[in-house]
DNA sequence: TAGTAAAACACAAACGTTTGTGATATTGAT
DNA sequence: ATCAATATCACAAACGTTTGTGTTTTACTA
C-alpha cells in the first residue's frame, strides 16, 4: 500500500537502483536532471523510506538507545539533553527506554528490544544490570556506554562522578564550615555509588580527626522518603548537626521533617545534597549541593559511542563542584 | 556474522520455515519434539531475532512511540508509566522521543523517525504540532493520539482534563474560601489549553458577581519562571488575595517571590496550582492543587491506540479533583 | 569523424524473516 | 493391509532497500 522506490522509478521512468541513490544522498552515479526529477516525484507521491529495508541491508542504523532506570531523582533529564544535543549534530536519532527499578525483567525487555533492532549504540544511565541481562548486552556486539554509575565490574565502561570524592568533599566541606557531627543519609549502601561516598565520607572525617557514630549513617535508595525516614531517625534533638542526603529530593526529604520538629535550617542543622539539579534552587531554603556535571555526562557518552565502535574504552570520571546556596 | 535461523536450521536439521515458526511462538506446523530441539540449538548459538527482517515481511511492529515535549513541567513521568503499564500488559514495547520545546525541526525529526519505522501507535504528549508536521502524522496512517492537550483542530483525537472546567473549579474553590481579588498566571495564552482554562476562571468570576482586574491576569509558558515574574507584577503589597499558577513549578515560583517579598502562604495570599504532582507535597507550605490524572491518561491513550486501529477516535475528558494542601 | 574515456544509468543479488502451499510421513479406522 | 485424514515439514516467494557490476549514453579528443 506504502509508496516504495520502485514506485517512484516506475513514475520517473528510471531504475530503483537509482532513486535509492538519489534519495539516500548519494553523489554518484546520477545526473543533476533525473535527480531533481526523482525528488520531484518522491515528494508527489508522499515516499516514506521504509527503515526496517534499509536497515536489513545495511546492517547498521542510526539510532542510539538510552536505557534509563524509572529513577526516583530526576538528573536523567539532564543526562539526556546532553545526549540529544549531541545527537543532533551527527544526525543521530535517539530513544529512550525506561527499564523499570532495579526490575531485571524489565531490564532485558528493553535490552531485547534494542538489541534485536541493532542500534549503533546502547547508553544505560543509572541502571545496574544483573550478570545474565550484563552477558546479553555485552555479547550482542554493540558499542554501549553506562552513565552515572559506578559498576563493580570495572570491565563495563562508566562515566560517572568520583563518588569517592563526593563523600570526601562533601564532608570537608562541612568540616570547614566548622561541624564535626555529621549525617550521612539516604545512600544506597549496597550500591557502589553509596559505598563509595561512604568511603569518602569516613576518609574525610578521620583525615580531620573527627570520631563518626555508625548511627549517623542512614541507608536508603536515594529517595525522598528515604530523606524523612533517616531524619526521623535522628531525632527532635538530632546529635548531627549536618547531614549529607545523597540526592537532591532525599535532601528535601530531611529539611522538610527538620522543619516538622521545629529545626530551623541551617541555624540548627545543615543540610546538603547531592546531585544539584534544579530542585535545589527551588526549594527554601536553598539547597547547598555538590553538583554533577550530568549534561556532560550525556555528551561524552555518546562521543564514547561515536568515536569507539565496539572498543572497550575506559572509565572516566567527570568533574562536580560544590555549590554554596543556604541550606548550610 | 550474527547468527539466523538459518543457522539453526541447518544445525537442528529442519528447515528455516520451521525455526520460524517455532521461534515466534505459532502453533501449528510442527512437532513438540523439533520444537524443543530449535529452541535448545537457538538458545545455544545465542540467536537475536532480527527484528528489521520481521517487520519488513509482516509489516508491522510492535512498537508504540511516545513524543513528548521536553517540558518544563514533569507530569509527563506519570503518563509514560500508565503508558508502560499498558504497553507491559500487551506486550508491547514503547520508546520514548523528545521533541523539544516548540521546535517544529525536531519534532518533524522525531516524526519521521517513528514513522519511517511504521510503529503500532503514535502517543503525543504536550505537543502541538504545526501544520505540517500535522499532516505528515496523519497521513502516515498509523494510528496515533494526542495526550495532556487540547487541539485547536478537533479532528486529531485528544486526551486531557476539561481546561475551562479546571480554571472554573479553581476559581470557584478560592471564591468559595472568601477569595474574591484572584490572580491567574502562567498558562500559555496562546495555547488552547490556557484559553480554555482562562475563560473558566473569568466564568467562574461572572457567576460569583466578582469584578475581575485585567492586571490579574498574566501569561506565561507553564515555568517556573514564569511564576516568578508573574509575582513579581502583582507586587510587593498585591491587589489579589490568592493565585492560581497553571503549573505546579509555576506555583513553587509564585509562592517562592512572595515569600521574598515577606508575604505569608496562605495567610496573606492564597496559591493554588494545577497539575498536582508529587511537587506539590515536597514543598512547604505544600500546595493546594487541581491534581490531573496523568497516569489515567496514558493508560487510556494507550487502549484507543490498541483497541481502534486507525480509526479517528472522540476526544475525551480524564477527571479531575481538588486537592486540598497548605497553601490556600 | 572516429575513437575513447567518463558519466549516467539499469540489472540483479542480497539482507533475514514470514507464510501460503505443496510434499511427505504418521496415525487411525476398517 | 489399505486407504484416508491429518500432522509434520520443506520450498519458495515476498517484503523494500542497497550496492557491485555490467551496459549504454554522453562528451571530449585528435
Amino acid at each position: 500500500m506504502a509508496v516504495t522506490i520502485k514506485d517512484i522509478a516506475r513514475q520517473a521512468g528510471v531504475s530503483p537502483a537509482t532513486v535509492s541513490r538519489v534519495l539516500s544522498g548519494q553523489t554518484e552515479f546520477y545526473s543533476e536532471k533525473t535527480a531533481k526529477k526523482v525528488k520531484k516525484t518522491a515528494k508527489k507521491l508522499g515516499y516514506q523510506k521504509n527503515t526496517a529495508a534499509v536497515e536489513l541491508v545495511t546492517r547498521r542504523s542510526k539510532v542510539i538507545a538510552v536505557i534509563v532506570s524509572s529513577t526516583q531523582t530526576n538528573f536523567s533529564d539532564q543526562i539526556i539533553d546532553g545526549i540529544q544535543q549531541e545527537a543532533r549534530q551527527h544526525d543521530l536519532n535517539v530513544i529512550i527506554l525506561y527499564a523499570g527499578e532495579k526490575d531485571p525483567q524489565m531490564e532485558r525487555k528493553a535490552l531485547e528490544t534494542v538489541i534485536e533492532r541493532s542500534v549503533m549504540g546502547i547508553l544505560l544511565v543509572a541502571v545496574d544490570l544483573n550478570p545474565a541481562n550484563e552477558d546479553l548486552l555485552v555479547n550482542a556486539n554493540i558499542p554501549y556506554q553506562f552513565l552515572s554509575i559506578t559498576l563493580k565490574n570495572r570491565k563495563l565502561p562508566f562515566i560517572t562522578s568520583d563518588d569517592f570524592q563526593i563523600g570526601y568533599q562533601a564532608t570537608k566541606y562541612l568540616v570547614d564550615k566548622g561541624h564535626s557531627e555529621i549525617g550521612f543519609a539516604a545512600a544506597d549502601l549496597n550500591s557502589v555509588t553509596g559505598q563509595l561516598r561512604l568511603d569518602g565520607y569516613r576518609q574525610a572525617m578521620a583525615d580531620n580527626g573527627l570520631q563518626l557514630n555508625s548511627a549517623w549513617v542512614l541507608g536508603g535508595d536515594f529517595a525522598y522518603e528515604d530523606g524523612v525516614n533517616a531524619m526521623k531517625q535522628y531525632g527532635r534533638e538530632p546529635e548531627v548537626t549536618a547531614v549529607i542526603a545523597s540526592s537532591d529530593l532525599a535532601a528535601i526529604g530531611v529539611m522538610n521533617q527538620a522543619q516538622d520538629y521545629g529545626l530551623r535550617i541551617p541555624a540548627d542543622l545543615a543540610v546538603m545534597s547531592v546531585d544539584g539539579t534544579k530542585l535545589c534552587s527551588i526549594v527554601r531554603p536553598q539547597l547547598t549541593s555538590v553538583t554533577q556535571e550530568f549534561f556532560e555526562m550525556g555528551v561524552r557518552g555518546m562521543q564514547r559511542i561515536i568515536n569507539q565502535p565496539a572498543k572497550a574504552a575506559k572509565s572516566t570520571f567527570t568533574p562536580f563542584k560544590i555549590i554554596a546556596r543556604q541550606s548550610v
